[in-house]
DNA sequence: CCCATATGAGACAGTTATGTATCATTCAGC
DNA sequence: GCTGAATGATACATAACTGTCTCATATGGG
């Protein structure tokens, strides 16, 4: 088992890259809690492969962890679209490349989704996130990719669906990652019928 | 707040209509326990309008009311289910009918899919509800109605999704209940694309 | 009217998770 | 090698939930 993501941002010693264990904490916590979210910090510890009590020393309560892998998943979700955005010329593109890059991110989604968080900036970029998805949603519609007679929040409702989809598929294996965004954006735009 | 449901079937005693206070359990159970499912008994008992003494009359262990819950569920869906099958000719009618039917029941697949069941039958009946949906898909593909060359898990994925958000667009009073099923239908057929 | 049954309220012990504190150990840097 | 900071293990107190029990009450049928 490999304990440490290669997302984690390694710590240079000469010899070997050492992961700060905040980094393998938050790991854990988006894996176990994402997948239950009433598992114990015990649980999050043994699997981050640290103590209980050295998960207390860094996230002093519960919340606090909480709070710090909400934060994390919309700093990564955030610097996902961006990335998706940034170079993109028709809102077309820009929710192809947004699929792109969020799709991997799918269990990040997946936390935020089950995991309630009350702290006020927290739903505030929450918030800022389903206006940004609104308004690609509008310039969808005047690109005539999407019909404008279509609800748009039905329309962003299916957009996060097809990104669960797409990264559970992926995740389970049954869906190249190369092929995830295309038939997800396929699949949004023109459904499962025979063309 | 109405505390019971319509469906809770209730026992005429002349005049008001008592709603055993099995189904209010059950009832409150589904709603809270579908939206947390760490949430206590206490919690359940109190949407229930219920002593806590008392749900643990009807159902001695947390467990025993999750079996009882989740049982409840897979018979209304294999119902809905059934309903949706009686009498449609083609697939593409058969799968009309049955999101008809089981949109209403959107609550109940949420909480069969958040919460687990180790029950041997459970499991068992729960694997034969995918097998049908599985043979369902076949049948769309071989009228036509789904390209042969999307992967059956795929198009699971989206039909389930889809009931989903069906389900809490009419929830949240966005979609009228009558328009729900087409717009799944359209939608997973032809996607939100310009015709 | 009386009685059996079911319920609500409360008390209680057992279990689990949380948060804190202490102590020995390990590891990096000097 | 030495020192200090960080970690792991452990113990502990607290809180919350669970499951059981008892008792008072009400409610419906005979």
């Amino acid at each position: 088992m490999e304990m440490f993501s290669v997302r984690a941002a390694g710590v240079v010693t000469g010899k070997a890259l050492r992961p700060p264990m905040r980094e393998a904490i938050l790991d854990a916590a988006v894996t176990v809690l994402g997948q239950n979210p009433g598992a114990s910090l015990a649980e999050v510890a043994a699997r981050a492969g640290v103590g209980r009590a050295s998960l207390h020393r860094h996230f002093p309560k519960r919340s606090d962890l909480i709070d710090a892998v909400v934060r994390q998943c919309l700093d990564e979700t955030a610097a996902a679209t961006e990335a998706g955005v940034r170079g993109a010329g028709s809102a077309r593109e820009t929710l192809l490349r947004t699929l792109e890059a969020v799709i991997p991110l799918g269990d990040r989604f997946h936390f935020l989704i089950s995991v309630t968080s009350d702290a006020p900036d927290v739903t505030a970029r929450y918030q800022a996130d389903l206006e940004w998805l609104a308004q690609l949603v509008d310039r969808l519609k005047e690109e005539g990719v999407i019909g404008s007679e279509t609800p748009r929040a039905w329309v962003a409702a299916n957009i996060d669906a097809q990104i669960w989809i797409a990264w559970t598929e992926v995740a389970a294996g049954r869906l190249a990652p190369a092929d995830a965004a295309g038939l997800a954006l396929r699949t949004l735009l023109e459904g499962l019928g025979r063309r």
